[in-house]
DNA sequence: CTTACATGAGTGATTGATCACTCAGTTAAG
DNA sequence: CTTAACTGAGTGATCAATCACTCATGTAAG
């Protein structure tokens, strides 16, 4: 074997298209983003064969990132409502301590360039990890899709965690209506 | 006076760009733009000073057409719930109806091309439109701002837009599941 | 009314900048 | 040594914006 390909790299370049994603859009150029990763633009494409290949590896990883955030193990004892929220608080609390991060991800979501098998496994994804608290106790006698249900969780996290970094003194008021809202718009009245 | 600027031309480049972003994105060459409207590239640039310029104008643009549709005169005996679903319900028909329209609006939405002073513009006007219904009979008590509730419902009513373009069979249904998810967070328990 | 003139809308080839991607030469890990 | 990672100047394509020019329209002098 000659010299092995570096994941420092690898990982440096994601982190860099984030940086350069939510600062100058999906127009970021890739020789903005190899330099923020301190490589050659030609070692980029050594990593990632096209832009836009990357810019899809880019989307798995914030959300395999949030996600590692959001979902940590919770107490056994606890109930479901407990669980929610904790969840729901570091969803909001990971969005508001990663402005960067969180302003990419929104332009990754809704952009063309991402393909239909990234979002399938995006999806994938966040079922795996709390499908079943979903799927097991929300709406579930009016067969709802857990699909849906997750996506308004997003939405209503997403909507949060915006509102939250712009009126910051009003956090800790915005994360409690906003789980309130989406526990009592989710869960049987 | 020489001739004249066309309002037509004006409409025909607004409804172009429109076109152009569903399918490219923001990435529209403003030369498939110029083709679409049926003009030269040159007199885009004499109606919209740079293509910046035109973005904000297309987003302004189709928040207005949406809001013609969804907002009508409402019988006035009718009760707040009721006035309330019409709205909705026009809402996502409208989203629906208009997938071109409606892909375009997600993604001017996110970008950072849309100035600050557009974003203000467009709140103002949903406030204007039914800023009233929300502040006097949504969650007064908790003071909670009617531009979070306006973004809550925004954000509730596109989701089920989208899940409806991809479950069409079901749009009856997933209608009716996104109203009452809203109505229930929304309104006091 | 007629006609010369003034104005600015309309055009599309051109320009200069920028970008994604390549490649020949260089470096370093095994 | 061998081999593949690394480099950054180079390339061709693309794009926003410009500009010199044409022509439709409105104005006013005779």
């Amino acid at each position: 074997m000659a010299r092995p390909k570096s994941t420092d790299k690898q990982v440096a370049l994601l982190k860099a298209a984030v940086q350069a994603i939510a600062s100058d859009g999906l127009g970021a150029p890739t020789s903005k983003i190899a330099k923020l990763a301190g490589v050659a633009e030609g070692t980029l494409f050594r990593y990632y064969a096209t832009k836009d290949e990357l810019i899809n590896e880019v989307y798995l990883y914030l959300i395999n990132l949030m996600n590692e955030s959001i979902y940590k193990k919770s107490d056994p004892s606890s109930t479901l409502y407990e669980r929610t929220e904790a969840i729901w608080n570091n969803y909001i609390d990971w969005g508001v301590a990663h402005p960067v991060e969180n302003s990419a991800i929104s332009q990754l979501a809704v952009s063309e360039k991402i393909t239909a098998e990234s979002h399938e496994r995006v999806m994938q994804l966040c079922i795996d990890l709390h499908g079943k608290d979903i799927s097991d106790l929300f709406l579930t006698e009016q067969n709802v899709s857990t699909f849906y249900v997750d996506a308004v969780m997003n939405a209503l996290a997403q909507v949060t965690v915006n509102f939250v970094i712009s009126h910051p003194a009003e956090a800790t008021k915005y994360k409690q209506v906003g789980f309130k809202i989406m526990w009592k718009g989710l869960t049987q009245s």
